[in-house]
This record gives structure tokens, C-alpha cells and sequence, in this order.
DNA sequence: GCCAAATAAATTGTGAACAACTTAATTGCG
DNA sequence: CGCAATTAAGTTGTTCACAATTTATTTGGC
């Protein structure tokens, strides 16, 4: 395994496996590559199922609440709820009190989809091959770096 | 707080922050967003750093390698070599040994900007406000589950 | 009441990601 | 050898992400 920068002459901190951040980029992907056949069946996409998640629940929001809770802006959010309101699985009507304001709500159609999703999470679940207890302590630990860069 | 779908009626299993997709997601988001603006400084996106990053290790090796090393597919891959090569960073030339295979090799350029990049870590470091050996140890555990995922 | 500042969403342009497919070269089996 | 299967990279089309900017509306100070 010679090359011209052996690993071992390299500065640590430039090392990819030495990254937090890729392994939280590999990873993402990885697990988001996982989910979508099941939500090809619902005919989601990974980001679009976030929202319905959001919206589940707490339904009748505002692009910006949306967009607060899955750190997301609304030059991601705009184009995708206008995907998914051509979907049918919800509507953007403008705020009568606010006419800036754009509320998102579901359709019954969305609001039905929440039953087929409802078996998504264990298949991931069982794919990751993890005990729950230790899923649940990774997503806790990961939130609170967030918690920590966002603060 | 109320809402038509209030959380404490919600399957558990569908809550957002029960996510641990999510968690991975959001937070890789928020850390790439830190990284913009020090790696804006040596001309790169995110994505193009971490391919410097494999390359400062290994130069002069196959797409496919450097895709199994950052879990990318030629089809992300061949554009963002090419951007990379019109910015002076590598140079991709056909294998005479097998005419399939491409050759990513750094420019002086390429290898060059190593230096400017070594202080990029300690600053991403600093920003998250936490313990090296709590973000080491994180590290291995999104790792230990990226290899539990693509076993 | 007026108007500058702030707020909410949308738009524009660039760069990923990736599924599905194509093109081209090499391998290996009969 | 001959050629089907495989491999490597590239292409196409769709969907994010986001910086920077724009449009439209509301708020707040005077």
C-alpha cells in the first residue's frame, strides 16, 4: 500500500476517517439510500417524508415553523411543497391575518398516508442490525451536537 | 400547543425527533454549513473537500476507489472531478492499462493547498463547543453503525 | 399617517446525489 | 479464438440544498 502521501506521514486531523462530519455525511446517505424503496411505495421522497413527519404531527403550519423544525430555508422548502401539493398530499393557502404567511396543511389523502407509514420505522430499524436502546442513545447523543452547534 | 394531531397522540415510532435519520441529517446539514465559509476561503465545497482529503492521503487513484472511499457513485463523482479539474486541483486521465479505468492525480496546486487546509479541522473542532474526545468517540459510533448499515 | 426596517416566502443560479441507462473496454468461459 | 458477461466511467433527468436576491406585506418609530 504505497502511494506518494502514505497515510502515516499525514497531518491526523486531515485524515478522512479522523472526519465526524463525514461519518455523519456516509452515514445519512447510507440510512437515507435504506429508506427509499419503502417510501418509493408511499410515493415519498426522504425529504418529503420529513415534512409529513412534521405534519403528523402538527398539521396547519407555517413554511417558516416548517422550515424551524427541519432546519431547512425556504429556497429548499418552497420547490418541495409545491412538489408535494401537485402530489395531493396537501395544500398551501395563504394567511388571510398575514398575507406573508403561507400555512401548509394536509389533505385527507396525507393524512391518511400516516397509516401505511407507520411500518417504515421498524424496517429501518431492523435493517440498521442495532439493538433500540442503542439507536436511541446514538440519535440522542447526535442531537445534542446539534444542539450545540445551532446554540 | 394545540393542534388537530398533537404529538402525545402520535405513534411514537413517526415522531421527528424519535428519528435517528433525522438527527444524522439535520446535523450533517448544520456542520457542512460551518465548514462553507473556511473552505470558501480555499476554493472548495464540502464535497470536493472531502475528496482533497482522500487524495492528500492516496493520490493517483481510480474514481471507482475514491467512490468506495466516500460511498459516491460515478454519477456524482464524474461532474464534481470535472469542476475540480477546471479549478487546477487534479488532472483525470485514462488508464493505458485498462482504458476503462480514470486516474485522479493532485496538480502541485492540489497538493499544495494541504497546507492551507490543515487549520480547517481545529476551527470546525471549536465551533462545536465540545470535548475532542467526546466528538472521537461519536465518531466511531456513527462509523460502527455506517459498517452495520453496508455490511 | 408615513415610511424605513423587518419579516415571510419565492426566485435564481450553482452544485451535489442518485436512479436508470448508455458507452466502451476487458475478462473469462466454451 | 469468439463472444456473452462483467466492469468502469459517463450521461440524463429529477430532486434536493443553499447563497444571494427579490417581491410583497407588516410593523414600529416618529
Amino acid at each position: 500500500m504505497l502511494s506518494k502521501n502514505s497515510s502515516s506521514t499525514s497531518d491526523p486531523a486531515l485524515l478522512l476517517d479522523n472526519q465526524l462530519c463525514f461519518a455523519l455525511y456516509s452515514t445519512s446517505l447510507t440510512i437515507t439510500k435504506l429508506y427509499q424503496p419503502l417510501l418509493a411505495d408511499l410515493g415519498l421522497t426522504y425529504p418529503q417524508y420529513l415534512v409529513m413527519l412534521v405534519l403528523w404531527e402538527h398539521d396547519d403550519i407555517m413554511v417558516s415553523a416548517l422550515g424551524e423544525r427541519l432546519f431547512l430555508d425556504s429556497g429548499t422548502l418552497t420547490p418541495l411543497l409545491k412538489r408535494m401539493e401537485a402530489a395531493g398530499l396537501l395544500r398551501r393557502t395563504r394567511s388571510s391575518v398575514d398575507e406573508r404567511r403561507v400555512l401548509i396543511a394536509l389533505t385527507a389523502a396525507g393524512q391518511q398516508l400516516k397509516a401505511q407509514a407507520a411500518r417504515v420505522p421498524a424496517c429501518v430499524i431492523s435493517a440498521t442490525h442495532s439493538p433500540v436502546a442503542e439507536l436511541m442513545a446514538l440519535t440522542e447523543k447526535v442531537q445534542a451536537l446539534r444542539r450545540r452547534l445551532t446554540a
